[in-house]
DNA sequence: AGTTTCTTGACAAACGTGTGCACGGGAATG
DNA sequence: CATTCCCGTGCACACGTTTGTCAAGAAACT
């Protein structure tokens, strides 16, 4: 085993290390340059660079240049604790609020020099908690969770490694961890608020499933329109579906309209429960807005190409996944973040899926509709 | 956490490595179990496990879960020279095409325990490169990329540092990497033999960027096909966007009917651009499928919901990502890959944005139309 | 009983990099 | 000219694993 000289020493080494052909290490470049593999370690590095001579380091740097020396990011990862990886983890990525979201964190975490590492849950509980098992064993320096549920057991894995982790999207509401959200009852509000204005009093939910926390409070703020609206004769009604798919909305709308023939308005959970709603309305050849209003969520992609162009709340996906950047980044750093607890304003796009209902033709029901409508401007700006 | 006794060693230890307060290693196991690390190490690996007594294991990884021990996978990587990583480079995964692609990698990776990257280049061929030196930097053991164009030199870059690579989506046609692709010139012949199949003789096609394999080899398909039909009177008008975009189909397709008044339909390089080209004829008044037709590709989430319903080609994304995987886990592996140049049949999807064309009425017309689309369809039996 | 075979666990050498410390030489100062 | 100081470089250890080698003990065979 003793080698001669130098021929490498790739002897004893297993036959996976074999094929590792030519990555060339720092010592290499050091050989190049004729010294020793600190000083390249030192010159290639920014933070050290001071430590030597200028015409050292642009010989090193011709050398690494000449031999096409990668650093490697696992034994620098090893020796520093800090691999410049982070990990992303959402429900679906086939689900298209996701996308924006990890787009921006990726954009966000690339001009720092670090790396994004992404999976997917489909919801079970169980997947998550085994991709945060390998995500922290991967060595993450932080995590940013789309899928935690509240009071969800897997913050707890979190902070018991030591590891920053900022939830998005959904909020756990945990005391131990930042989030970054969307006011999702807010974004009820809006939504009653404005089929109110046109009228509507008739006024169903189609919402998600309820243990998390966007499902929750989208039915929640649902609810307290509704409620504060209850004396201009707003009735709510409620169905869930038990996910946030085309599907389960057009599922969902079949109960609901089987229960209340009489509804003229539906809020739903996000847009995808609302397209399919659309779908159902028009099997059943129910016209929309026609007969039915109908108010989705989060202003997917496409939805105003649809038919009919679906009004609908806007969801700064994109801001959601920067800001949630933004505070792991500091997080990482040691640097204290000042709002750890971030609640973007959700938006109300008019389009055509919503009309003004057609009142009984009473004399007095166009006084009503006005005061009403007045009513609601005023409770509206107040909040 | 604090120790009495077995104070670690983080005296020397830079003050960034303090912070990694708890994390266990197999030292800590060992101690724990009074066995040296290295049965540790044997015990807690499947494939070494053979060598160790049972009731050992038994101990070992009682110990191991005891103190919730994580293996350092950097550790490990840097030992093994196996990072079990692997690196995705897309576009934009804001596109709607690429979400499915990557869902389906990650999937297919997670279940050998690999971890998937994920980056974007924003068809930047510099920030193509950088991504790639920066992944393979992180030892990623495999590079998907979907971004490759004809003889893209960051497929030379690949190589050279001897890394696994397939290229998926577009195809390079390179001889150095296997490829997954759908058949895109396929896509626009179907495309074209339905249009003329329903009396359509003036199409136009609404291309996407002619550097990359899709928009060229679709435009190919468009032109191929059309020069099949033109004894039966089909003649091909084109306009390209400069990315697969709506805005570029938008603009795209009001330079089309600037210059070309009298086509009826049109063939589109994707759905993006064919939901641009609806949005200019729907401003222009143009009923589609009225006056105009429109085929799209891709199917992309949504077009059945889109007014009119979208007719489409579909390409099976998922598949694309799925099969990519196969064949990168194979190289990775060592084991011989079968077929290295897959290319995935795509299929027409008939919806409400087609129409027949109404032929001006002479008497021989509906004869001329029917002995028309019974050529048309024999043709088509046949590719 | 002695020798061989087999099992089991310990030892130590890497993997490639970062960094505290020591050392050498030149400049500056007395 | 001698001493001090400082700057640039080399040295060696550590990060946490994996794994070839080997010694010690038990079992089996001659």
């Amino acid at each position: 085993m003793a080698m001669p000289k130098k021929t490498k020493n790739t002897k004893k080494t297993s036959p996976a290390l074999q094929e590792r052909s030519s990555r060339k290490t720092i010592i290499d470049v050091a050989k190049c340059a004729g010294v020793h593999w600190s000083t390249v370690s030192r010159g290639l590095n920014p933070e050290k660079r001071h430590l030597i001579s200028p015409e050292m380091i642009e010989r090193v740097e011709a050398c690494a240049k000449k031999l096409g020396y990668r650093a490697n990011a696992m034994a620098s990862a090893l020796r520093t604790q800090r691999s410049r990886t982070v990990g992303v983890i959402v429900s679906n990525l086939g689900d298209p609020v996701h996308p924006p979201i990890v787009r921006a964190i990726e954009d966000r975490f690339a001009e720092i020099g670090y790396v994004t590492i992404v999976g997917n849950t489909d919801n079970h509980p169980l997947r998550q908690a085994a991709l945060i098992d390998r995500f922290i064993q991967q060595g993450v320096e932080g995590l940013i969770v789309a899928t935690f549920e509240r009071n969800d057991p897997g913050i707890a894995a979190c902070v018991e490694a030591n590891i920053p982790v900022v939830a998005v999207f959904r909020d756990p509401e945990s005391e131990f961890i930042p989030s970054v959200r969307v006011d999702d009852a807010k974004a009820m509000e809006l939504a009653v608020h404005h089929l109110a204005e046109c009228g509507h009093r008739q006024i169903a939910h189609v919402g998600g499933p309820q243990n998390v926390s966007t499902g929750y409070h989208r039915y929640r703020g649902f609810r307290r329109a509704c409620k504060v609206l209850a004396q201009d004769g707003v009735t709510p009604t409620a169905v869930f579906g038990e996910a946030f798919t085309v599907e389960e909305g057009e599922f969902a709308c079949e109960r609901l309209l089987a229960e209340n023939p009489n509804i003229t308005a539906i809020v739903a959970g996000n847009d995808m429960l609302a397209v399919g709603c659309l779908r159902h309305l028009r099997n059943r050849g129910i016209s929309c807005p026609g007969s039915i209003s109908l108010v989705g969520m989060n202003d997917m992609l496409f939805m105003d190409a649809i038919a009919p162009a679906l009004t609908t709340i806007s969801t700064p996906t994109a801001e959601l996944g920067t800001q949630a950047s933004h505070i792991l980044i500091a997080m990482i750093k040691g640097t204290p973040v000042q709002n750890d607890r971030i609640v973007l304003k959700p938006v109300l796009l008019a389009r055509d899926s919503v009309a003004a209902i057609k009142l009984p033709t009473k004399t007095r029901s166009s006084d009503f509709s006005d005061a009403a409508k007045r009513e609601v401007r005023i409770r509206h700006r107040e909040s």
